[in-house]
DNA sequence: TGTACATCAGTGAACGCGCGTTCACTGATGTAC
DNA sequence: TGTACATCAGTGAACGCGCGTTCACTGATGTAC
């Protein structure tokens, strides 16, 4: 049965953004297109509909995701002054590694909930990430008000730590937590 | 067709090792039993013969590359003298983050091959990765002379350059080169 | 504005495929005598 | 040491299953008059 056409749109917009939270919650191949669509409230084979293939929508995702994270880098760098920035700089960093932010695997940061997914997938996946990332680490270096490369080692060391506390979090909680504490004091 | 014990154990073994490199390579679901098998000479029926699942060789190989990665860190925190050892811990740091080392995914540390994967897998994969871990961050610790959080902070930092560069290397080259060099020059 | 018809978003059965796993079978190995 | 037989590592067909994708169909929407 036809929909209107602003219920189709908002359609697809709820299928992309069921697929920003599972893809990072499980992976792109942890979630299938049924699920997906299940979650929107639709049946699997209108799925084709929205999209050529599972790897658009996994693009439409990824891309969704850096939106999201580099608008919030981005209102970092944006503060008006250096104290400022400073400070929302270094709380930006703080709750980036902190057990909230583990254990939020669907609203995660797409460089580390995609950074090992990303380079099995096809060419649409892999621009959209690179040229997600290429624009965060630009804002991230704006913000922290150091050179580039310090920047990127920052960012580097943020997102190494977060990701060994997420693959420990089930088996070995007292170490996890280790690992997000030393990475909030530096 | 049976075949001597000492054979069987030599294939069981292979299958390990190509289970090593191939699940680094492409994560453990992006290789299939009858693949491991038959990249040891076999065909796949006879992979019940020694593991009793899936799962059971994720596992050894996981335990196979810790054991690897755990004796080259231990060599370093080995070394005889502060000196000696600070020199050996610099080199070793720096050759973590080449992009020979990143390109070489068959042949890379545990932690970011398997870090991703690793919290979606059974128990079995879990522990054998966190107890991988807490003793490869021991040795770290004692090769890095350094307090314990710093120490962590410095192979969070290098762990999360390598699997960033990873993740960028096929569609930019050059952000992924400048990531490795950042890591380098900490 | 009202009517007739074409469009197309969504449905659900069906497809081909690759996967992990099972199983009857083979025949060389290991063992009991 | 030689013989007879039980064992079991490896083979390859077969299984059930879930996946991505296709397709004929439905019926409300959009449009031409």
């Amino acid at each position: 049965m036809r929909v209107t056409k602003q219920r189709a749109t908002e359609n697809r917009d709820r299928v992309v953004a069921a697929a920003a939270q599972l893809f990072r919650e499980r992976g792109f191949d942890g979630v299938s297109v049924a699920e997906l669509m299940a979650s929107a409230g639709m049946t699997h084979g209108g799925f084709y509909n929205h999209f050529g293939a599972k790897e658009d929508v996994e693009a439409a995702a990824l891309a969704h995701v850096f939106e999201a994270s580099l608008a919030r880098i981005q209102a970092v760098a944006d503060e008006p002054d250096d104290d400022s920035r400073a400070r929302a700089f270094e709380s930006y960093c703080a709750s980036y590694v902190t057990p909230r932010a583990r254990d939020a695997r669907g609203a995660s940061c797409p460089m580390v909930a995609f950074a090992a997914d990303v380079s099995r997938q096809g060419e649409a996946v892999r621009s959209a990430y690179s040229q997600g990332l290429a624009a965060y680490l630009k804002a991230f270096a704006t913000a922290s008000q150091t050179e580039r490369a310090e920047a990127i080692r920052r960012f580097a060391m943020l997102a190494g730590a977060l990701t060994l506390a997420r693959s420990v979090a089930a088996s070995d909680p007292e170490l996890s937590d280790e690992i997000l504490v030393a990475a909030r004091s530096s």
